[in-house]
Parts: structure tokens; C-alpha cells; sequence
DNA sequence: TTGAAAGCGGTACCAC
DNA sequence: GTGGTACCGCTTTCAA
């Protein structure tokens, strides 16, 4: 049997509520009691069991992460691995944990809300949606669920979010294009819908303003595999663009590998351009030039403001934080003899 | 406030006791009366607090993950993401849910172990050790905590452990190279004591023998970086290895990235393979040949397990088990006219 | 300062 | 079949 309270007690011969101060650095305990019941926990490796701790206090000590996956497919992308354990760091600190679920679809997505949040299996959520699932964030709201988003929300204003200026980003990383002398640019984007791809796709057009005549965006799903489809039909095309910003590193992965099929020479043929800087971008090719979105500020911000949300601590009225990001140029951007 | 079972009984007119029964399914509870009840838990939004539940029932319905990092780093390993990623899959068919946590050094692991077992935060725990920790196995097994390793445990046939035949595959993936025509093979490892390491050490010198002199064993520490630097020092001797057989992917990486810097071509100057066949292996170079460890099936015999062990149901015999692992050929090691 | 006792929200046994 | 009730291990009044 466990060790209770209770145990450590009768042998401290003290009241279990004595116990239970000590454990709390109640300062009322006198400290020859306090010693005792110490050394009493010690020897007889105590520890609080955090159920009934939860169950009294209505505090769980954990923060769920729901991540969506591509249906059928495992997530193969660095960038959940940078975001999971860039949380479970940032956790470490606090006294909260991390608990991790998956969902395939929307549906199942709001089932596990469900049971994480109204069974208090967790204090609070960190969201990571792509997609502008305002269902859920307005029952969320409306239930006074503690959450925070890691996107860009539609209705912004209400809902706290964490987020990148992603058309500042985009826009950012089209004119490097556009400085490289590439005159073809396109984007490869989610479908619409997706915030973050939309938000991306409207950089890119910003940029492109006076520059370039056609905008060219094409959508696809996520993923490397549907991205070098993607890629594959339109660099077959005449007009084939000489360069393309790609939503993320593990799609800019797909259109990497379709250039190589098809013999075009990054970056001289074609400049590709991407977001998140995983490791990836290391490993591609020469090196993939991509937008730093400094997860792991980006998370600090998310996990020190949901747990303020969580200890209803008052929050500053700006409910929507951005944190800059930053361009990490690498091979695949620079053309030779490219105009400085 | 909350809706719980007494509200609810008091809405449908019958003891709280019938609540619960009509909850975990009970068949002696009246038709009639269970309508009534599951109508008004519908109406009431109902959903039972875990904590409660988990307090009277001894069971937490949490499997705990405890991920080792890097000295100060976070991992940006696609492993990990993968791993994470399959076990959370693998759960969300039973009623467990994932718990991650990081320790950075050995004694906050052991520190974790406590926290999330001692105080009943998980059921069990899943531990991918990469050292030979005999003292908290030891532990573990001492206070018969549930837990399964995912990996080679010193002493075998005490712990249940899931694992690869790590000496087998590095020694098939040795042998590959070996009929690739490279004649100068190394392995670049992790520190003595690390036992996959150690393993698949072992397997390349097994493969070796007979063929090869030298057997050119390097140690380094995990990490794309740390890779690097010590494949430039080997690579810059004169007798440099034609070949290499590095631990995994990310440390592969590196030494592709050394190999570039050094002006030497994958697969004609150089020879690289490698272990896990993260989503890395496509982007390296035009493809790296490692060897598919089969994560998902891993997981899910290590799972399954665990949860056995946890219901204590009867437990298999052979506390070991070995996953197949397959190899991956790619652009990495196929020489440019090696005989066939 | 310390102890007794009332719950937190469930489960499960016992009696009817 | 159903209700009463003890109890899981802890926190937190309320008295003493």
C-alpha cells in the first residue's frame, strides 16, 4: 500500500492536517514539528498523491496540446518535435505537465477537447490550428475554458493568441526573391482556409505588387509527398516559375525532390524559399533558405500566458502577441551572379 | 460550478449511486431510468471529473514519456516526433493519454520518474533510455512500477523491453556497403555506454570481419553539430574512411554537411548510412540510406505491453522483444559502378 | 499553533 | 434494481 498522509502522521504523532501544512510550507507549523514530519516523509519516501492534490485544489497541473494529423499519416514534421518539446521545456519550470493527444478528424478533434478540458483532465489548452475552426474556439470561449492559440485567429480581439506576422514574413521572404533577381516567383500554399496560408499567400502578393504581373499560387494539401505532386505539374509547365516560396520546410522538402527529378538545379534554376526552419532546412540540398518563427519564444509567450489565464491572474489587454521572426538565408536562395 | 452526479440525480429523481451505475454501464439499472438519466447527463452537459474517478478507481489513465535532452538543446531530432507521434496514435484506441516530460540531466530524469509515478500522476511509464541507467531501472522495478523500455536493457530478462536487433541491422547495413565496394568503412557513435550505440558498434565489427582491417570506430555525442565536427577530423586524414556507418540520421546529417564542407561527393568519395529513417533520409543529398526501425509496430507492442502490465493481466514469458528492422536503400551508398 | 471534521466527485459494497 | 454510505488522499475552514 502507499504511503499517506495519514501513515506519516500516526507516526509523527501529529494530526494529518499538521502533515498537510507542512507540505505546504504552512509557516504556523513549529519548526521542531515541521523537522519531524520531514524527516518522517523522507524516510518513509513520501510524496502527495497529485489526484486527490487535484481533486481538492481544482487544479490538475497539466496543459493539453491536441495535435491534428494528416489523415491515416503519423506527423513526420521537426516542427511538431521543436513545438512538443519546446513546451515540455518551457514546462519544466512550473509546476504543470504536458499532456499530448492526436486527432484525425475535426470531429475527433472537439470530442478530445471534451475530454480533456470538461473531464479536468487539464487546467488549460495550447491550440495549434491551421484552419479557422471557429466552432470550437467560440464554445471554448463560451465555457470560459483557459486556452491560448498559437495561430491567427479570424475573429481575433477576443481570443488569446501567439503568433508570427506572417504576411510581414512572407512578404519579407519574396522580395529576398525578388533582390535575388528571380522574375518568376510563385507560391505553394495550403488550401484555402488555412489562416496561416492565406495570411502567407497575401505577403507574398504584397510583394510582389509593381514587380512581378502574374501572381502565381497554387494550393495543395500539406505534406512533402503532395507538395512534390504539386510542384512536379507546374515546373513541367513552359512557363515554369524560376522561383517558389513554400508554405513549410517539409513541403519545401517535396519541391526540392521534384526539381531534382526533373533536373532543375536549386538554386540556379529554381530559388526555393520556406517556412519554420527545422532541420531540415540543414539538410536540404545545400541548404533551404526559410523563416525562423523562434518557437521557442513563441512558446514561452503561449505557456506564460496560459497559466496566467489558468491562475486568473489579471492578463494585459492585448490579447493577440506577436513575435517577430527572422530570416535564415541559405543556399537555395542564392543565385550566382545574382545583383547585390 | 460544475454539473456533477448529484445534480444530476437530483434532476432525474434517483440516488446518485444510480447515477454511477448508469455511467460505467451497469445492466441492472432499470431501462426507463437509465433514458432518464443518460437525457438529463445530455442536457446537463455531464462528463465525470478524472481526478475524481482516478482517485477512488487507482487509476490515472496516463502513460508518462520521458524524453532526455541535449545539454541545453532542444532535440530537434524527427525521431523523437515520430516517436511522440506513434505513441499518441497508438493510445488514442484505449483510455490512456500521453504525458510528456524533459530532463536535462540524469538526476532530474530519476527526479521526473518520482513526480509522475511516486505521486500517481501516470499508470506507467515508457522510458527510451539511451544509457544503461541500471540505478533507476533498478528503481523502478524494486517498487514494481509498470514501466517498458524501448531499448536493450543491461540486464535483460528481468525488464520488459522492446527493441531492435540493433548488432543485426548494423551489421546488414555494414555488410551493404561492404558489397558496394567501399573498402575503408567507419562508424561514428555516441560514448562508450550508450548501449544502442555499443550494439550497433558491435554489428559493424561483426560484419567486418574477415573483410576489413581496421576497424575505424569514432565516438562522439548525439547532435547534427557535434557529428560534424568529428567527421571533419577523420575526414581530413590521409587514410580517411570511404564509408561511414553513423549512429542515426540527425548525427548523419552532420556528416554530410562535413563531407560538403570538405569537397567530397555522397556516394562516389563518400559512403554514409545511417539508423531510424526519419523524414531527414529524403532530404539529405539525394536520398541516405538507414535503416527503417519500424517505429509504429515499436510502439505498439510497447504499448500494448505496457497497458497489459498495468491491468495486470498475465504477462508473456519472453520479456523481450525484438522488431524487425528493414533497410532503406538510397542515393547515399549506391557507388557509381559498384559491382553488382 | 494544532486537531477535528467537512468536503472535493466519484466508486462500490451492503442492505433492502 | 435501488439507495445509503464508507472511503479514495488531500485541503481548508473552524474551534480549541
Amino acid at each position: 500500500m502507499r504511503v499517506t498522509q495519514r501513515d506519516i502522521a500516526r507516526l509523527a504523532k501529529v494530526s494529518q492536517a499538521t502533515v498537510s501544512r507542512v507540505l505546504s510550507g504552512d509557516s504556523r507549523v513549529e519548526q521542531e514539528i515541521r523537522d519531524r514530519v520531514l524527516r518522517i516523509m523522507e524516510e518513509k519516501n513520501y510524496k502527495p498523491d497529485v489526484r486527490a492534490q487535484a481533486l481538492r485544489s481544482k487544479r490538475a497541473g497539466m496543459i493539453g496540446l491536441v495535435i491534428k494529423r494528416p489523415q491515416g499519416g503519423i506527423s513526420n514534421d521537426p516542427f511538431f518535435a521543436n513545438l512538443i518539446s519546446s513546451i515540455v521545456d518551457e514546462l519544466s519550470g512550473s509546476d504543470f505537465h504536458l499532456c499530448v493527444d492526436s486527432a484525425m478528424s475535426d470531429f475527433s478533434h472537439e470530442a478530445i477537447y471534451d475530454e480533456m478540458l470538461r473531464t479536468r483532465r487539464v487546467d488549460g489548452l495550447i491550440l495549434v490550428e491551421s484552419e479557422a475552426s471557429d466552432e470550437r474556439i467560440i464554445r471554448l470561449q463560451r465555457d470560459h475554458f483557459p486556452f491560448v492559440l498559437i495561430g491567427n485567429p479570424l475573429h481575433a480581439g477576443e481570443v488569446h493568441s501567439v503568433d508570427n506576422d506572417n504576411v510581414l514574413a512572407s512578404e519579407t521572404v519574396t522580395r529576398h526573391l525578388i533582390e535575388q533577381g528571380y522574375k518568376r516567383i510563385a507560391f505553394l500554399g495550403a488550401r484555402t482556409g488555412i489562416t496561416v496560408s492565406d495570411d502567407r499567400i497575401a505577403g507574398y502578393q504584397r510583394a510582389l505588387r509593381g514587380q512581378q504581373a502574374d501572381h502565381l499560387v497554387y494550393h495543395t494539401d500539406f505534406g512533402s509527398e503532395n507538395a512534390r505532386k504539386a510542384a512536379t505539374e507546374f515546373l513541367k509547365q513552359p512557363d515554369r516559375p524560376d522561383a517558389v516560396v513554400v508554405l513549410d520546410d517539409f513541403m519545401a522538402l517535396g519541391v526540392s525532390i521534384a526539381a531534382r527529378e526533373l533536373g532543375l538545379s536549386i538554386p540556379n534554376d529554381l530559388g526555393v524559399a520556406s517556412f519554420n526552419d527545422t532541420t531540415l532546412c540543414e539538410a536540404v540540398g545545400g541548404g533551404l533558405t526559410s523563416v525562423n518563427l523562434n518557437i521557442p519564444a513563441l512558446v514561452k509567450q503561449t505557456v506564460e500566458r496560459l497559466i496566467r489565464i489558468i491562475d486568473e491572474e489579471d492578463i494585459p489587454v492585448n490579447r493577440r502577441l506577436i513575435i517577430p521572426a527572422k530570416l535564415s538565408i541559405r543556399h537555395s536562395t542564392l543565385r550566382e551572379g545574382a545583383k547585390r
